[in-house]
DNA sequence: TGAAATGTTGGGGCG
DNA sequence: ACGCCCCAACATTTC
């Protein structure tokens, strides 16, 4: 009996893995994770991400164990990899979740092919999205361009319910092939370790995730359409991480809201509804993260234009570079933005309405391209996924499909009085806020603004 | 999932 | 009682 590999990628769970279940069924299973560093187009992880990694394939690897499936480790470029590991192995059979990307969806078509001439069996399942985007279309057959017509159509079709974890006794025996040791890969920060925030806050894992998706259940959900704007409280469900890694699946959570209506459940559930949108957005443009959605932002005048070659330099913004150091570090003499980056550079996590904030001042009030934005998030944020992160910032930038309107910049002033009346958020994050040391503010909300509003002026008159 | 500028209204003080 | 002014408070428009 040949035995089945399941490659992980961005499904690490044994609950609700539909190529898990496969594999199973077939007879032995062996799991299979690849560290691909190498395959032209996939974006390398960022280090916020390196270190949940690790440990979610630490937690991966024991909830596989109690499964009595083993894990094998490699490293190196995926399709490769895949096909050595297979034929070493001698499996008959090749299972994964689906991804969205062209470049990973090239790499998984290449091996496809490869399967077939071999004489393995080979599927593929939906695990990571509720909906294929390839089965969402307008009436007229294109993709959805706006957010509120793409979610009634998604949200009234039906689709599976979870899967439970396969019952153990399944694993693959025999003698296999090498792997790598986790810790040879270095995911993990040294010299210096930074990761000590990180762990105070997280647990990766799909336990935690299972655990966290209870708790927000019972205690957050019925304050939610309140709760996630406010900074000051824990009113975030704070489920990103474990959807961004598998370790929950979306399925599972929309199980986990049950029949609930009220008006929190449906917003939670319309934030999950987002997250399709920004991964359907993804697969029908794969440039997202370095090419604006509309093209007319191709000709803003940035003041700091970032690296893809806009054109264009607006008065007033000679020092960008180093205000962009102000931004990331959180020294912008904005209290909202730097308690936000401080928090992000602690935890890898910002809350949700301060991540506006942010971002609006960083591409506005700066003028600093978003791509920049989008580069810092994805390298620190434990939740950064390559379809969400840069639809969101070209949301905010203005530059994306369903995006906010140019001209709807925050004032990270009033955000800060409506959001944080008390101070609480700011003084968790900002110890040196009222103090000598606490910086004085980098420009002028007033003349920034209207410079942004010139410069958007300036990129629609062009012809 | 803004904010600022501009417009409108209506109550109170006052001659 | 009336007109006038002031100015919050609210509504609408604009960016």
């Amino acid at each position: 009996m040949k035995p089945s590999i399941v490659w992980f990628r961005d499904d690490l769970r044994v609950a609700d893995n539909p190529a898990l279940r496969a594999a199973v069924d077939d007879g032995e299973a062996v799991a299979l994770f690849v560290l691909d560093e190498e395959s032209p187009g996939i974006r390398p992880h960022g280090g916020a991400a390196r270190w949940w990694l690790h440990h979610s394939l630490t937690a991966l690897r024991e909830d596989l164990e109690k499964l009595g499936i083993p894990l094998l480790l490699r490293r190196g470029p995926a399709g490769d990899i895949v096909q050595k590991t297979a034929t070493t192995l001698g499996a008959g059979a090749l299972y994964w979740n689906r991804r969205y990307g062209a470049a990973e969806r090239a790499v998984d078509a290449g091996l496809k092919t490869w399967a077939a001439e071999a004489g393995l069996q080979v599927a593929s399942f939906q695990a990571s999205l509720l909906h294929e985007p390839w089965n969402v279309t307008t009436k007229t057959g294109g993709q959805y361009k706006v957010f509120t017509p793409f979610w009634r159509t998604v949200s009234a079709q039906e689709f599976r319910d979870p899967l439970a974890v396969p019952a153990k006794g399944h694993g693959f025996t025999g003698k296999l092939p090498a792997s790598d040791l986790l810790d040879s890969w270095q995911l993990l920060p040294t010299s210096p370790d930074w990761s000590g925030g990180l762990a105070e806050m997280w647990t990766p894992g799909s336990a935690a995730g299972h655990k966290r998706l209870a708790a927000f259940v019972a205690d957050g959900l019925d304050n939610y359409s309140e709760g996630r704007n406010r900074p000051d409280t824990d009113g975030s469900s704070c489920l990103s991480p474990y959807l961004r890694w598998g370790e929950l699946s979306p399925f599972e959570v929309w199980h986990a809201l049950g029949s609930r209506r009220s008006e929190s459940a449906s917003i939670y559930a319309s934030e999950l509804g987002w997250r399709e949108f920004c991964w359907h957005q993804y697969f029908h443009n794969p440039e997202i993260a370095t090419a604006n959605l509309r093209p007319e932002f191709d000709r803003f005048p940035w003041a700091w234009p970032g690296t893809n070659g806009v054109k264009g330099k607006h008065p007033g913004h000679e020092s960008a570079p180093e205000e962009f150091r102000a931004w990331q570090q959180g020294r912008t003499g904005f209290p909202m933005v730097d308690a936000g980056q401080r928090q992000l550079w602690h935890t890898g996590w910002m809350h949700n309405r301060v991540r506006m904030v942010a971002a609006s001042f960083l591409v506005k009030n700066l003028g600093i391209h978003w791509q920049l934005g989008e580069q810092w998030f994805w390298d620190t944020l434990v939740d950064a996924d390559p379809a969400s992160n840069p639809a969101n910032w070209q949301w905010v930038a203005g530059s994306g499909a369903d995006a906010s309107p140019f001209f709807r910049i925050f004032n990270p002033e009033a955000q800060r009085t409506r959001f944080d009346p008390a101070g609480k958020y700011i003084a968790r994050w900002l110890p040196d806020f009222g103090t000598p040391e606490y910086p004085e503010e980098i420009v002028d909300l007033k003349t920034t603004r209207a410079e942004a509003l010139e410069a958007y002026k300036e990129m629609k008159e062009v012809h």
